[in-house]
This record gives C-alpha cells, structure tokens and sequence, in this order.
DNA sequence: CGCTCCCTTGAATATTCTCAACTTTGGTGG
DNA sequence: CCACCAAAGTTGAGAATATTCAAGGGAGCG
C-alpha cells in the first residue's frame, strides 16, 4: 500500500483518485485535470466556505440539485436510521465528490468537520456539460471507479476486522493526508471525535476509546494529547490484516 | 424503496442501476442503453460462459486486463484477507460490472455463483473506445454512481444493523431479481449457501442459521426448505429500520 | 444403501454494548 | 494567571450479542 497525498497545496480541482489500470510504481498514477479542463470546469460551479461543526452543507432527504466538490478540509457523510443510530458513510477530503442522490434526493447528510472550502455544481448544467467534454468525463468514470473500490474496502473492513483492527485501518487511512500526518515526526492529527471516528467504524465511542488502548499497549500508537498520535503506521497496518 | 427487476429478459447490455437524478416516480428512471450502443459495445466484448461454482472468473492479485458485464446469473466478489477470513464484497447481478482493479490487479476474485453469462472486454480498447462515445460513457458514469450508493448503502447496513436485520436486508434485495422471488407466492429462491450469506453479510454461517430462526418466530420468514422461503417483504423491509 | 455436503443446534467463550460515573481538555471571563 | 464550565474523553461493571467448536440431522447423488 502507497501513502500520498493526492493533493497539499495545487490549485484547485485535482481529483483524490489512484489510476485503477495503471501501476503506482510508474508516475502518472493520479487521474489529475488540465489546467484548461480545470479551469473550464469551475466556471460551472459555484464557491462555498462552511465553518468546522456549523450547519450540515445539506441535509438527508433533502431534494439534490446540485453536486458537491470539495477543496480543502474534512466532510463528513452521515446516514441517520430510524432507530438515531448514525452510519458514517464516508469521510470526503479534498479531491472528492459527494452529494450523490437517490430519486433525486439527498441519501445522506454532509457536516463539515474542520472549516472547509467546496464548489456545488448544479446537476443539470453537469448532465449537458461533460458528454460535451469526454475526456474530462472519462477522468470522473475514473474517479468513481476508484471510489467504487474504497468503499468495497471499507465493506470488508467494517465485515471481517474487529473493532481494534478496523480503528488501526482507519488511522492508517487518515496518514494518507498531509494536513493531518506530519510525515517527519509520525504524528497524527486525528480530524474527528471518537464519537464521529465510533459513528465511521461502526461502534461506539466508548469502544473506540478501547481499542485506542489495546493498540497503545501493543506499542503501535503512543497518545501525546487524545488527538495527537504518534503511531508505527507500518506495523499499525500489517496488524489491521490487509494489504 | 422499489421493488423491480431491471433486467428480465430483454436482449443484452442493459445497465442494473437506477437514474440518481430522476425520480422513479416518473417513468424512464432506469439507465438503458439505446439499441445502436448494446450492438456497438458487444462488438468490443467477448462472450463467456461459467457454471455454478467452477473454478473462480478471476483470482484476487491477478493482473486485470479486462472488464467484466454480467449478462445471466449471480456473481459473487470475494476479498480474502490475511488471517484467512473472507468477505463478500458484492454480489453482481445481471446488469452489473465487475473486475475492478487497484494498480492493475484484481482487488478481489469472482466466483459464479449460478451458471452465468458474461461479457469480458479490454480495458485498453474502453479506454480508446468510450471517450469518442460520450453518450455511453456518461451512462456508465450514472451506473458507476448508482453503484457508489449501492455500497454506501450496504456500510449503512453492515455499520448499523444486528446480524438479524442484516440478513433481513439481504433477503429482501435478493426479492429485486425477477430469477430469484416469485412475485404471485412472496417465495424467494435464496440464490447462495448460508456460508455465503454469512460472508456477505458479515458473520458465521451459524448465526445466519439463528437469525434465520429469529425472523421465522417473529412471523417475517416462512422457510419452505432452506433454500425455499416465503417471506412479508414490507415488514421485513420494515424490521430492518432502513427507508 | 451409504456417502458427502450443507444446514442446524447446543454450550462455552469472547467481543461488544450500554449505562453511569469520573477525568481531562479547551475555552471564557474574572 | 487562575477558576470555572461545558464538552469530550475515559473507565468500570453487568448485560446483550455474536463466535467458536463440536455434534447431530437431512437432502441429494452415486
């Protein structure tokens, strides 16, 4: 498994996403836009800055009218279910589309978990734009492609590792992410709470705080203060189980 | 949530996805494929038959050179982890893809689960292929959506739900495939063994037996044999706690 | 008839959840 | 700078859920 950041400081529209037919030894390996796709591609949307723990960017059930790109910071896509347990859906960090509806509407909700900068592109201009645009819908098939595959990977973490190891998996994930890893010193800064980090694997918060300490005792993670980690990502990862 | 079988038995190359834009209230909410495309495409594939539980379409780690659409008959993708667990990733239906790659390889394996159909197609000539065909493209971009929720969906379910609920929910998707459910008598013939079942949804074959049991007492679940079961989708859709 | 393969059941064990109390952290205002 | 508060994190104990291992049925097939 390759740790980079798809994207720290590039201007903007650089899609998070690993070329699912091209071998990651060889450069080239991101799916990235040209400047004049990207630039063409803005001119559709429309920016927006929302505050860290503010107001959800837009709520489950709500009608969808427009498909969210987000720049910089940490969404968060929730699923509530009858019972008011909360699913994490997935976490979105820069480079990533979310907001994909169901009959029309909104399946899930997306808070901002740090202060974050998107663009919302309405849907119908998308729809007569991109089959104009082949090359730059082919780099979006891709992308989906690849987001295919990370949930697929989150299915099997979430259906074959305990919690202990599904919590390694996950912080493993959140050093892929240069605002958050500082690669130097192996410490991490963890985006989320325990509660959103329980809602995300699956668990509850009391049992994250758990596994936190079973990991710490395996010596796989030293806490400096309950979000600043030190961690062996390395060792954190063969433990999780995957490759 | 609808209850329909995307593909019964019209010609090939019909997508299994639902329009995530469009409501399915209004008719054409399915994504098909004009009759021109199909006979385009199927000229880049090359057909493939494959029995019930024969040796694997594709093994995990392989290097993947083709894309595969499944035509006729129950796939199931497998990822086997280190410690020997596996977990079913998906289950592909007729409609759907499969065989998609990180780095060039397999992510996972495919088995067939029935006696199956398949197209298999170069990755190299979609790559050629479909940025000079925009219409098809962007309908596989609307599939590869509707399959991002699809797996965000079954997080949901394999994040939030007891092991009961989960097998509910499985039961009643299983009743979307016209092959499978016998509208007229509420019976669905449950296409894989209760250790794939267990597989896909996260836990042992011996509690797929037990919550089995557990929807049979609460009245949601009448097992004719093991395979045969006449099932209250609603309620059991109901019990579940997902809308 | 007997074989195999699956499904089912039981009992002991392990994991995780829930609820309640306690502690730390990070901010706010004196 | 310190005292205080609210929010978040941590810990413990008992209950619920799921796993594992071992053994007992049942259907299909040679």
């Amino acid at each position: 498994m390759k740790f980079r950041a798809a994207r720290t400081d590039q201007p903007s529209l650089a899609l998070r996403a690993e070329h699912p037919w091209q071998s990651s030894d060889q450069n080239g390996s991101t799916i990235e836009l040209l400047p004049s796709e990207r630039t063409e591609l803005l001119l559709l949307g429309e920016l927006l800055t929302v505050k860290a723990h503010s107001a959800p960017i837009f709520m489950q059930g709500e009608r969808a009218k427009h498909l969210y790109y987000l720049d910089e910071g940490v969404v968060q896509g929730r699923h509530t279910i009858r019972n008011g347990v909360r699913q994490s859906v997935a976490l979105f960090w820069p480079g990533d589309f979310f907001g994909l509806p169901r009959d029309g509407c909104f399946f899930n909700s997306a808070e901002a978990v740090t202060n974050c900068t998107a663009y919302k592109f309405p849907i119908k201009d998308l729809e007569k734009y991109l089959p104009r645009r082949p090359r730059i819908q082919q780099k979006l098939l891709l992308k989906a492609s690849h987001d295919i595959r990370l949930a697929q990977r989150r299915l099997i973490v979430m259906g074959a590792l305990d919690v202990t190891r599904r919590l390694a998996v996950f912080l493993v994930d959140c050093c892929g992410h240069a605002q958050h890893f500082d690669d130097e010193n192996q410490v991490l800064t963890v985006p989320i709470s325990r509660h959103d980090i329980a809602d995300h694997i699956g668990t509850s918060a009391e049992t994250v705080t758990r596994a936190m300490k079973t990991l710490e005792k395996k010596g796989l993670v030293r806490r400096i203060t309950p979000w600043q980690l030190e961690l062996r990502m390395s060792e954190l990862f063969a433990f999780s189980g995957l490759d």
